[in-house]
DNA sequence: GGTGACCATCTTTTT
DNA sequence: GATGGTCACC
């Protein structure tokens, strides 16, 4: 509003260290044992993490705030343990993505030795299905089962739905994508799903019998085709660990020392398995911090983090306050944000980085200015001597990204973005994909039907007859030439579908199945897709993707479970620069950091989502929210809040979305013009 | 039973 | 601005 023709200027950041940390005598556990050890642990860690690294013994409650060096105690932990002779593949580190874990492998290795490198790591999803495979058989399933996305299971659950004649004109009856919502709420919380019909959706509450009904039916309907969504990875191994003493002992016993990050984002299910895998040792460390739950809608409850304690009675408990990544101005405003939470468990945030600057508050006129002064910020950083992969931009949703990415291509700025749209998700990826799900599991339903519909002449229903037909023949693919399905709408192209999977079945290497399956759907593509030419690339993207892969399963597993990012791909085959910029959604930049961060379009709707207002829960979670993405930040944090944004068409909050205000926790924070500095921009024509 | 044109509805966030 | 659902016609 001022009106300054000033243009923003900033003094060069300082380029600091992280400080040494204290040392503490070794005192306890085996003194003369890590007099051993080639690293000398009490002087790498402070107090509190070389505590936390000793305990190695029995259940354990790690309380990390941001930036506190929670990636480091886990590193320097598992190089602890293994040098106190425990056999690397008995450690088990479950983390959010599979990504954090082999971020940590790789440290670990740099601070010890290649055997870090043999523990066992990844999500919960990952180690579940592998689990699951070895021992699938004792559920009744088939090993080579086939695991559905959030799309394939919508659809699956649209079948049977169908099947329970609940198909159409019926408004009083939810949506598949609102069914699964609840089926999955039902199971990664351990709620009825007539009382989530109450709580949250009160408009289906008669349908209820309905619902549960079809959520039986959906069951039965994924085992009998050797499926599994992701729910089920997690509630089988469950299943799995409870009716089978003798595997949950042989399991537990091989994992003699787990380590659970992010904990504050797993929800009971996981809670329950963890405990279960514990069970013969109970040597369990879990890492959380409570400020920083943000999954809550996938079933997450940070009170699991506090109820720790009383689920594993002896929990030894530590807390890790002091913060190594960003400078105490930061940290400042960071802690005045969660200091507003309405619940929250005591914990302020230090730093010994001092900074003659704190946070940088702006009010762009729109999102095209919001997004050139990023641009422009962004190469006078560069200048300065920043990577540009020292530097990311975040945001609550994919989309809140658009302007900008128009904006850095003109500026032929490389990026990066995660989160939001996955590659795997466009709709000719997953065509490709369920082909060779056929293959990998013939029973795969969805993926048949997927495949079939892409014939002309053939629709639902001449689909789902062939489905069944080629399961009840017993003859394999060979039943795709038989009697009722000769017609000569589609007889051609359905012999077509058979060769071309008979030759990727019996392909040598996994890129060769791929690129039979591409070469296949190549002219598909081209009489479904107007814009078929930009999505020919993505073909050879996969291709190049399966050549890292050994087995067809080990891929479709991946792209599944860690699906690679869209952009990535579309970066990876455009050029050799490996000096990127970061666009994360918030959500995806969990547990990352960068020397400078902007933090963009913090209006109210956008941040918090106008989806979230709901309930108190959902706006502190979108506070939380806040909190995470601005201590991703080393040096310089950077909040933007355009003055008007579009409103163009969609009513989701109506015409005052034109003039929004700016973010209400940005507003709710007392000292806001002492902890942030404000810049006005000035547009030069 | 399949197709294609027209309409509505959304779009958080992720395994 | 895409995707899904509905409807009328083949």
């Amino acid at each position: 509003m001022a009106e300054s023709t000033k243009r923003y200027v900033l003094k060069k950041a300082p380029a600091t260290e992280e400080s040494g940390s204290p040392v503490i005598s070794a005192a306890g556990i085996s003194s003369e044992q890590e007099n051993a050890f080639r690293i000398d642990y009490a002087q790498e860690l402070n107090p509190q993490q070389l505590t936390a690294v000793r305990n190695i013994f029995g259940p354990q409650l790690v309380i990390a705030g941001a930036g506190s060096g929670k990636t480091r105690t886990l590193v320097y932990r598992v190089s602890y343990l293994i040098e106190a002779g425990v056999d690397p593949a008995q450690i088990l580190l479950m983390t959010f993505t599979r990504k954090s874990a082999q971020e940590m492998m790789k440290r670990a290795s740099i601070v010890l030795d290649e055997r870090c490198r043999r523990i066992k790591g990844g999500t919960f999803h990952s180690f579940a299905n592998q689990t699951l495979r070895r021992f699938a058989k004792h559920l009744g399933f088939d090993p080579s089962f086939t695991i559905l996305d959030r799309g394939d299971a919508e659809d699956l659950l649209n079948v049977v739905r169908s099947e329970l004649g609940r198909n159409t004109n019926d408004k009083r009856f939810p949506k598949k994508r609102t069914l699964l919502n609840v089926l999955s709420k039902s199971t990664n919380t351990g709620r009825s799903i007539t009382d989530i019909l109450e709580d949250e959706y009160p408009q289906f509450i008669e349908e209820s019998a309905v619902i549960e009904q079809l959520a039986v039916e959906f069951q039965i309907y994924k085992k009998e085709r050797s499926v599994m969504d992701y729910d089920d990875l997690l509630t089988n191994l469950k299943l799995l660990l409870l009716e089978n003493t003798d595997i949950r002992k042989k399991i537990s016993r091989e994992n003699q020392f787990i380590m659970i990050d992010e904990f504050q984002d797993t929800n009971s299910l996981q809670a329950d398995i963890a405990e279960m895998l514990a069970s013969e040792h109970k040597n369990l460390m879990v890492v959380g911090d409570d400020a920083q739950s943000i999954y809550s809608f996938r079933g997450a409850n940070f009170h699991n983090i506090m109820k720790f304690p009383e689920r594993f009675p002896g929990t030894k408990i530590t807390t890790l306050e002091q913060n190594y990544r960003s400078t105490q101005p930061i940290l400042h405003f960071t802690n005045a944000i969660i200091k507003s939470a309405e619940e929250k468990y005591d914990k302020t945030l230090f730093s010994d980085i001092e900074a003659s600057h704190g946070p940088v508050y702006i009010r762009a006129t729109n999102f095209e200015e919001q997004a050139g002064f990023i641009s422009q910020r962004v190469l006078e950083l560069h200048e300065e001597g920043v990577r540009l992969d020292q530097i990311a931009v975040l945001f609550r949703a994919g989309w809140h990204s658009n302007e900008l990415e128009i904006e850095l291509g003109g500026a032929n700025i490389p990026f990066v973005k995660y989160g939001g749209l996955k590659f795997v998700e466009a709709s000719h990826v997953k065509d490709v994909v369920s082909f060779l799900r056929i293959i990998q599991n013939e029973k795969d339903a969805i993926a048949w039907y997927r495949q079939l519909l892409l014939l002309e002449g053939i629709g639902p229903k001449t689909a789902q007859n062939i489905v069944l037909h080629v399961r009840d023949s017993g003859k394999g693919l060979q039943a795709l030439g038989e009697k009722p399905f000769d017609k000569k709408k589609y007889s051609d192209s359905l012999q077509l579908l058979r060769i071309a999977l008979e030759q990727t079945r019996s392909a040598q290497t996994l890129e060769d199945a791929v690129a039979i399956a591409t070469k296949y759907y190549r002219p598909i593509l081209k009489t479904n897709y107007e814009d078929h030419k930009k999505r020919t690339d993505d073909l050879d993207s996969l291709i190049r993707i399966a050549t890292r892969y050994e087995s067809l399963q080990t891929f479709l597993d991946d792209i599944s479970l860690d699906p690679p990012d869209s952009t990535q791909i579309g970066a990876e085959a455009s050029g050799s620069e490996d000096d990127k910029l970061t666009l994360s959604t918030i959500h995806s930049a969990k547990g990352l950091e960068w020397h400078t961060v902007f933090v963009i379009s913090l209006i109210d709707g956008y941040l918090p989502s106008s989806r979230s207002l709901n309930s108190r829960a959902e706006i502190e979670e979108e506070r939380r929210l806040l909190y995470v993405a601005c201590t991703r930040a080393q040096r310089n944090l950077y909040l933007i809040a355009p003055e008007l944004s579009y409103s163009r068409g969609f009513s989701a909050v109506g015409a005052g979305m034109a003039f929004p205000e700016p973010s209400r926790f940005l507003q709710e924070i007392h000292d806001f013009d002492e902890l942030a500095e404000e810049w006005h921009l000035d547009v030069e024509f």
